[in-house]
RNA sequence: GGGCACGUAGCUCAGUGGAUAGAGCGUUCGCCUCCGGAGCGAAAGGUCGCAAGUUCGAGCCUCGCCGUGCCCA
């Protein structure tokens, strides 16, 4: 079986009629060339008219032809219209030169019969290029638990690998750890000091340390494992010590954030199998290096800072007089100036090994790497991409998604005002994905972290998220699914035992389902591939928290209007309520494949509150 | 100073170059004892930051301002 959206499906009937009618030289003075161009029938735009009593759907492509075609959009629409004739629809044309489409019920009962035929997978679609994608997100540290900023990247990149899996791609999901760099020793020269003070020693912890109190947990963990034998033990002994439990804490609350990953890749891995000095051989015979003082740019004058950060330690800070730093000409794929890649010192600087790791990416066979990074670090991708052209791949296989920071807002219980919980990474005071599921649970913190765009700083409500009334979005869609796994539950009992499969269509082939919230929610569900095709292509989970909370209220009116149990139907013919036992079914299906997309859980019954519960 | 974003209803935000710009919250006004019960419906609310351009057509693309956030200096 092959999947097909119903727009792919109505694009390649419009491509057949557009066809079609070229063949009979009904287009104008359009020639095969420009017509080619809708060969690649995603060119072909598809689309939900604004109003309902319009059509089902429309095509404007009619007033795109008219130009080439040299003839007026409303009579190209009359001929592709003609050619466009099906049982499955009618087509009509509207002013400017829109082709309007409505679905037949018969049609929307097939549709809806593919639901429930395809079950869990029903929403798969076959990409137009698929692709070998390394999805990398989150990457961070191993000194520290994760805070609400990567909370953010981590629903936001497990799900959109779901989506882009589901939208017919294989999708890998890595996580990069950060394990090489100096902060490793400040953190085992931190947990040393933690370790020697639970043993009862007066010692100072350094001004640089990690003064987390995960460090302390951890060095308590110590005392019970090993007692006083790891006193004279040695800094890298405790860094890697620190880094194993720091790690392990991060893969329990990101499972438990429903956040897998495939691989779990080790920047130390990669300086022990010398990718690094590879790396820089690898881009030194291609001809991408060269040795100065200064940049080119500098030496120009193009320049007059160098806007490589270099880290204010000692040990980079000697710089032996008239020594030569390696350049990498990155300025020649894009980048603003040429990047220091070793220092004078010998030393690599912070990007080489981030570049040895992309290339170890491509190396691996992925068609595209996408990384999900906070908006912060946008500086680090012209660099990266230049390195990334420099290694001979196209630029555009390396995507970069940019996000925007989450502000986290409480109602002061004093005031009544919401107020901002400010973050501080000094104080070791911040939010971590730990408190947050704490306080609002898994299933509230991925849906607001999910439901808005990647360029929008979130404003996230932690009160909203945490309330058990329809005012949150969470709570009512997965109140909605419940809903329907109830009356899915009680039919038996109320004299509609589950059938085998579900009829939708009458004996003389016209649909059961024909009141208007029957066919609005028939046509949100079978949305659904589109839905996620779209969120693919897009990268923007958020499309499917938007469509989960229309197909919820979509659902609740056709649950107020369209009875299906006794009593209430009592006076309901009874194949009209199979057919709605049935769509109530599909519509299940359907919440139940986009939450799991997202990583929420499709909840088959909601835990009552207790009324008298005071909220604290 | 340079770069990347953002600016849409009172608030929080959606919005494939296509028809009369949408949703939730809040506000106002009606209903509601129901199959899952923590509600349902309606109304009011907009110079899509400002100004120009491209286009048959711009909230969306381009340029210039203004404002906000972040990064680099």
């Amino acid at each position: 079986m092959t999947f097909q959206s119903l727009q792919q499906l109505l694009a390649s009937r419009v491509w057949t009629a557009l066809a079609t009618a070229f063949a009979k030289e009904h287009l104008g003075q359009l020639t095969a060339e420009q017509l080619d161009e809708f060969a690649n029938v995603s060119k072909i735009v598809i689309q939900k008219p604004k109003q309902a009593d319009l059509g089902d759907y429309a095509t404007p492509v009619a007033m795109a032809l008219a130009k080439p075609s040299r003839s007026n959009p409303l009579a190209i629409a009359q001929t592709i219209a003609s050619e466009l004739q099906s049982p499955d629809y009618t087509v009509e044309v509207a002013k400017p030169g829109f082709i309007n489409i409505r679905l037949s019920g018969a049609f929307l009962a097939a549709q809806l019969e593919q639901v429930l035929v395809q079950g869990d997978d029903y929403g798969r679609t076959r990409a137009d290029t698929p692709e070998k994608i390394l999805l990398e997100y989150v990457s961070a540290n191993p000194t520290g638990p994760l805070h609400v900023g990567h909370g953010r990247w981590a629903s936001l990149g497990s799900s959109l690998a779901n989506i882009l899996g589901f939208a017919g791609h294989k999708v890998d999901r890595e996580f990069y750890i950060n394990d090489a760099g100096n902060q490793m020793q400040i953190l085992g020269e931190s947990l040393r000091v933690r370790y020697l003070q639970a043993l009862g020693e007066v010692i100072e912890l350094p001004a640089n340390a990690y003064r987390g109190k995960d460090i302390q947990e951890i060095a308590a963990e110590l005392v019970a494992e090993v007692g006083e034998s790891k006193r004279d033990a040695d800094m890298v002994w405790f860094s890697r010590y620190a880094e194993n439990k720091e790690l392990a804490r991060q893969k329990a609350v990101l499972a438990q954030f429903r956040t897998e990953f495939d691989q779990w890749y080790s920047e130390r891995s990669l300086h022990a199998a010398d990718a690094v000095e590879e790396t820089f051989k690898d881009f030194d015979a291609r001809g991408m290096l060269y040795r100065a003082t200064k940049s080119r740019q500098e030496e120009s004058g193009e320049i007059t800072h160098r806007s490589t950060k270099v880290r204010k330690t000692p040990e980079n800070d000697e710089n032996p007089e008239g020594a030569e730093a390696v350049y990498f000409r990155s300025a020649d794929f894009g980048d603003e100036n040429d990047r220091v890649i070793r220092k004078a010192t010998g030393q690599f600087t912070y990007i080489t090994p981030d570049i040895a790791y992309h290339r170890d990416k491509y190396n691996r066979g992925y068609d595209r790497l996408i990384n999900i990074l906070g908006a912060d670090h946008h500086g680090y991708v012209p660099r990266m991409r230049a390195a990334i052209q420099a290694l001979g791949h196209p630029g555009d296989s390396f995507e970069v998604l940019l996000g925007q920071m989450v502000r986290l807002f409480k109602t002061n219980p004093e005031t009544g005002e919401k107020e901002e919980m400010r973050m501080s990474k000094r104080t070791g005071d911040l939010v971590s994905i730990g408190d947050l599921i704490e306080e609002v649970g898994v299933d509230a913190a991925r849906w607001f972290l999910l439901s808005q765009s990647l360029n929008s700083t979130i404003n996230f409500d932690l009160d909203l998220a945490k309330s058990e009334k329809f005012d949150n979005p969470v709570f009512y869609v997965q109140y909605n699914h419940a809903r329907c796994c109830s009356i899915l539950r009680k039919a038996p009992e109320r004299g509609m035992p589950l059938p085998e499969q579900y009829t939708f269509l009458k004996p003389d082939g016209s649909s059961w389902l024909v009141e208007p919230a029957e066919r609005t929610l028939i046509l949100r569900l079978i949305a659904a591939p589109d839905e996620i095709r779209f969120a693919a292509i897009d990268r923007t989970p958020q499309r499917l928290t938007q469509y989960a909370y229309e197909l919820a209220s979509d659902m609740s009116q056709f649950y107020e209007n369209c009875p299906t149990l006794p009593p209430l139907a009592d006076k309901v013919e009874l194949g009209i309520r199979y057919a709605r036992l049935g769509l109530v079914d599909a519509t299940r299906q359907v919440l139940a494949n986009v939450l799991t997309l997202l990583g929420i859980e499709p909840k088959t019954r909601m835990e009552r509150i207790v009324a008298s519960e005071e909220p604290t």
